[in-house]
DNA sequence: TGTGGGCGCACATTTGCCGTTTGCGGCAA
């Protein structure tokens, strides 16, 4: 016996006793005790008190005795008689939850999707109380759709569709200031759906425009407060837009960007002094509400410093509240390692980036297009970098404001060699090494390459070390532990891409580097000016990790960034 | 069903919108 088991008997429970329509809070406490289990680290063996354990009590504590004794839950058992295993598609179904499932079982005998099919065609459903005409017909429509439900897109989609629809929303005047909500607020890998605060008088007038000007392949609901829909574009996604007042702004939006967990733990601080939280402001205990202008108002409303969105996850962040003055921010960043020019695959010339940078206010950037190896990015010789580094330098000079870095992505090559030798690295300010080809070859291969990178004395950094793209590949699987332990041995950054494709390293390998004391780069990668922008993304990525500021070489100021960095 | 506070009984992770039906389930952050 082990613990997964007992969490899956559990789960398995709960999922019967909804569907037999149970007492949701007989359900919770078998999902509750499944949950306590999982959070808690040790191992079964190591648990001598499992049966004391908040939130196992006599029911729950009679299935673990039962599958510590006998290996099996004579509940279970039970239930997986008395529930037909057919039944459990059904909840899947939009609209049906296990109330309504088990209505319908004893008012139809439904026990399938075929039964319920069946029941809606003959028009037995809406004879059932509680249902109508319209849910039976709703209920034979999500039938057929089931299975062809759209799942998570990965958040280089969603910026996609959410700068769309808010090129959309600019378009309406009586849209009086917006802001996009939900998962994407939160810098999350992927999302479900996309949510938007709306600022507006006139709700009903912005929602018929809206439903005019978005590409629409359904409303799902639309009221005076919300308008629900699904989206056509290259994918179908879910949209909500919410339509509140300038005041209600605020806690609207805090509401609307989650997350749930995040507002749960919200409301019963609030709960705790008397107060209630909602998305249209505080409910104090005298019955009055009060708005704030901001999220940050709000949050000191409860004696909390401003929750970056990002932060926003299982509620956990608000006992940490006191570690978010010493993370990175946006505002920290004064500059960017890692972009790509016309000498490579970049859109724009050296001076145009360089331009570009100035107008964020770095103070310093490295310019690295790719090398010769890579030829379908234009990859540069020997001879054309060398002419790369001497243009920078003399652009350099034009410039007293921004210091240009002469940088370089180089390739790590198939057999483990580098793609340029040691004595033209030595000539640049800023090696960067990273794997583009061969994703396929063994860990041990993948590692050897990733070695003779790392413990090369000119490299800087490992740039998207893993090679993922969120939601379309795993990358090459690095052992990336033994690479953060390299990193540490040699001294190396190794870098969170910021491009929402990649966002390489992921949250826990951050986590497992800065706790290794190894110090992350976050570059944009940016082959053109607007993909600078996504330095701010990827800060709220690294913030999800809990990254500090003085982890993120981005931060330094250049004086540290030369000490440090270039003539280290 | 579990916990807490008191041995029987609340309250449980919060709050509100919409659709469909006319009280409430499902859903969302």
């Amino acid at each position: 016996m082990n613990k997964k088991t007992i969490i899956r008997t559990f789960e398995k429970i709960a999922l019967y006793m909804e569907l037999l329509g149970e007492n949701p809070f007989k359900v919770g406490a078998f999902r509750k005790a499944a949950n306590v289990l999982e959070l808690d680290p040790r191992s079964l063996s190591e648990m001598d008190d499992i049966l004391k354990l908040k939130g196992i009590g006599k029911g729950t504590g009679a299935v673990i005795i039962d599958l510590l004794e006998k290996g099996e839950s004579d509940l279970l058992k039970e239930l997986e008689i008395e529930v037909p295993s057919g039944l459990i598609p059904l909840l899947r179904i939009p609209g049906l939850g296990g109330k309504k499932i088990a209505k319908l079982r004893e008012a139809l005998g439904i026990d399938s999707l075929d039964s319920l099919r069946a029941a809606c065609e003959s028009h037995e459903v809406s004879k059932v109380p509680g249902f109508g005409k319209k849910t039976e017909e709703k209920l034979l429509q999500e039938i057929e759709l089931l299975g062809t439900k759209k799942g998570k897109l990965p958040v280089w989609q969603i910026e996609t569709i959410v700068k769309s629809i808010e090129a959309e929303m600019r378009g309406i005047s009586e849209i009086i200031r917006f802001s996009v909500a939900g998962s994407f607020r939160r810098a999350k890998e992927e999302s479900s759906d996309v949510d938007f605060i709306i600022v507006t008088d006139e709700p009903s007038v912005v929602r018929e425009k809206l439903l005019e000007v978005l590409p629409i392949e359904e409303t799902v609901a639309g009221g005076d407060a919300k308008l629900s829909v699904v989206l056509d574009m290259a994918d179908l996604v879910d949209a909500d837009f919410r339509f509140v007042t300038e005041a209600q702004f605020a806690t609207a939006l805090h509401h609307f960007t989650g997350s749930k967990d995040h507002n749960v733990r919200m409301r019963q601080i609030a709960k705790s002094k008397g107060m209630k939280i909602s998305e249209y402001g505080v409910e104090t205990e005298d019955g009055t509400v009060k708005t704030f202008d901001s999220e940050k108002e709000f949050f000191a409303y409860f004696d909390l410093p401003f929750i970056p969105p990002s932060l926003r996850m299982d509620g956990r962040e608000i006992d940490r509240a006191d570690e978010i003055a010493g993370l990175v921010t946006l505002e920290d960043i004064r500059g960017d390692f890692h972009m790509h020019t016309t000498w490579s695959d970049g859109g724009y010339s050296i001076r145009e980036m360089v331009e570009a940078c100035r107008k964020k206010g770095y103070s310093h950037m490295v310019i690295t297009d790719h090398t010769h190896y890579l030829k379908v990015a234009n990859g540069l010789t020997p001879e054309r970098i060398r002419n790369q580094i001497s243009e920078i330098r003399k652009l350099n000079e034009e410039y007293d404001d921004i210091e240009i870095f002469c940088g370089t992505e180089m390739d790590i090559l198939p057999d483990g060699r580098l793609d340029f030798e040691d004595d033209l690295l030595q000539e640049l300010d800023f090696v960067i090494a990273s794997i583009h080809s061969n994703f396929n070859q063994s860990q041990e291969q993948i590692m050897e390459r990733l070695h003779a990178a790392i413990s090369n004395p000119y490299v800087n950094i490992i740039a998207h070390p893993t090679g993922r793209i969120i939601g379309q590949r795993d990358g090459y699987n690095p052992d990336v532990p033994q690479l953060i332990e390299w990193a540490k041995q040699y001294n190396k950054i190794l870098e969170l891409n910021g491009n929402p494709h990649r966002f390489d390293l992921a949250i826990e390998y951050l986590e497992i580097a800065q706790k290794a004391d190894v110090k992350i780069a976050i570059n944009t990668d940016a082959h053109a000016i607007d993909q600078l922008e996504h330095m701010g993304i990827g800060v709220k990525y690294a913030q999800k990790a809990w990254l500090k500021k003085e982890t993120v070489v981005n931060t330094w100021p250049l004086e540290k960034f030369i000490r440090e960095i270039i003539r280290k």
